[in-house]
DNA sequence: GTAACGTCTGTCTTCGTTGTCACGATAGGG
DNA sequence: CCCTATCGTGACAACGAAGACAGACGTTAC
């Protein structure tokens, strides 16, 4: 790595202190601090010529409104607050993107925080976030409950959480039709022949795990399958874990023939561990991936549409808005299974 | 789409309209405005018993401080701005991903503006930022100049740019070895006997295009090959757009024999565009993907580590944080070529 | 001629918090 | 026993900007 000192053609203007204040325009303007007010605000009444000195004074200066101070005098800051596990996670990626987007449009700004799914985390970057007052909150909970936001939500802090539900405030959600994908999944793997289906889920404690689990076993019932549960794992997906449960599943008497991976990092880290063997095993994703479509075979999988889920999140936000105390709603976003290969491989017995 | 009413087991408190303040705190615990303040604050000099009493009118009143009070009083606000182009680009996801960690670690909390690669929107969104008075901004600039930054750098906030460097402002950088980089992948395509190599690379507008396109001519020099100009491509990744080039330096008399991505966009629409022929043409990437290693053949590729980049950065960013005045410093961060198979085909004739 | 109105501008107060300083109480030194 | 140093606490102003309100002016209506 190497260190220059040299930079662009960088030059900035003598290293002055503070940043000018509307007091100062006011001055420079010579007019009344109200009035450098009312022009930065578009605030009706005010002459021509006037709005003309002070916008002169306020390029002159280089001066930018101060937005603590703005916000603090008027109780809204303009601030969107979007916790999540964490932005490289396309599916969280696409929810950060069009929240932003909305908030560029809407003059707001939006401040990220990760939880890594980690309760405790969830809870610091939420109290962190709060402090700042945001006029709204989008998230995805992890923890057993959200009330410490409790007080936050009656001062009219406007929550709405994408993938699981909130707990112990009122809030809407956004959450996809889970046991619908899971059925379809299920319902084209029995189709192509599999019987001995394993599955492989995330850690029970997440909500979305929960109820795919329970999705499979129910689907699994419809088909008049016994679930052997030697073939159901569920942990937080690691690279030497999948590993583990993949032989567990894979070199045994009687083998599963086809694999339910419910959720993206879980099949991301399947694919890793199958390297060679990808077209001796069906598989099926709940989630899909970024380059699902590049590879071979194709990722099989249930999308769930982010995007889809993301605006809706948003309308639901800007709904709540301005009625702060309407109480929670939920929706359900249906998904779609995505046929590409590999999920179409037969059972090899 | 199914809507429901019924949510959670949430209950929350009756519906107060404004948060406590520490007035009310004070006036609970029968102590001056000021003490609550060293209480929360954590302040030498206050007894036992006043900071027991203190603790527990904000534990009933569910106190929690007004962050944007507390900002224009101190001057700092605990914040980082961060503006790059897309979350979704896994190298920026690293970038965020990184500031945020330390962001947590050090009780500031991050601001995410996207620019999608267009200079009015980065300025937009700069703007839009600096009003928030953030203690540092991270950036990968776009636009010709950020001198509009020039009175808040003055003023003491931090500057480090990611990816490019930053013009009309003293900011610090960390840019990636984009010319080994190349010379490396170049190189390496030469030593499998391919001369003639297409180059595709971004809009020459992006610094990054630049450097690595003249990199390109340079290495192709120092190996005596003439560029044949109708290899060289340089735009906007789109899907039509690569397919169009795709077929304009295979599907021709002399075809090029190996393709030299110059960014992972790009590279991402190459693989789409060449799915069926893969084996047929080289590949080298410069930039990985998420999954480089999973298609086949696997991608060959020029990686820039986004976590040492963005680690560099975060670095700079804290070293210059104490002493906003210092002259800006360049950082390259070297790069690597992995080896996975897309760039050891041979030529074809 | 003046009362009533609308337009434009300015003064003063307020938002919730922290820095400054002064106060009373206690303790220590002469 | 008084004078100072120290500790704990509180009163007050200040941060930068916006809201409430009032005053000055020109216009129109009676």
């Amino acid at each position: 790595m190497s260190v220059s000192g040299l930079n662009g053609s960088g030059v900035s203007s003598v290293t002055g202190q503070r940043r000018p204040t509307m007091k100062e325009v006011a001055a420079r303007a010579g007019v009344a601090l109200k009035t450098v007010s009312r022009v930065v605000n578009e605030e009706p009444n005010v002459s021509p010529e006037l709005t003309a000195k002070v916008q002169a004074a306020i390029k002159d200066l280089n001066y930018t409104p101060n937005e603590s101070a703005r916000m603090l005098r008027r109780g809204r800051t303009g601030t969107i607050a979007v916790v999540i596990r964490d932005i490289g996670d396309p599916f969280f990626a696409s929810l950060g993107r069009a929240v932003e987007l909305w908030a560029r449009g809407s003059g707001s700004v939006v401040m990220i925080g990760l939880t890594d799914e980690d309760p405790d985390r969830e809870r610091e970057v939420c109290l962190e976030f709060v402090a700042r007052r945001p006029d709204a909150l989008i998230m995805a909970p992890i923890g057993e409950t959200q009330d410490y936001l409790a007080p936050h939500v009656d001062a009219g802090m406007a929550v709405v959480t994408i993938d699981r539900p909130a707990h112990g405030i009122e809030a809407d959600a956004v959450l996809a039709d889970n046991a619908g994908g899971i059925d379809q999944a299920i319902d084209h793997l029995v189709r192509q022949g599999h019987r001995r289906i394993a599955y492989l889920g995330d850690d029970e404690r997440i909500f979305t795990a929960r109820e795919r689990v329970v999705a499979y076993r129910a689907a699994m019932a419809r088909h008049r399958i016994d679930v052997d549960e030697d073939l159901v794992h569920l942990s937080e997906p690691t690279t030497e874990g999948i590993g583990i449960t993949l032989s567990a599943v894979l070199d045994r008497p009687e083998p599963a023939t086809a694999l339910l991976s419910a959720n993206n990092m879980t099949t991301a880290e399947v694919l890793r561990g199958m390297a060679g063997r990808r077209d001796q095993v069906a598989l099926v994703s709940f989630d899909d991936l970024a380059l699902g479509d590049l590879l071979s075979p194709g990722l099989t999988a249930v999308a769930q549409s982010a995007d889809v889920m993301a605006r809706t999140a948003i309308q639901l936000m800007t709904e709540r808005l301005p009625e702060p105390h309407r109480p929670g709603r939920t929706v359900r976003v249906p998904v779609k299974l995505t046929i590409r290969g590999s999920g179409e491989i037969p059972p090899r017995n």
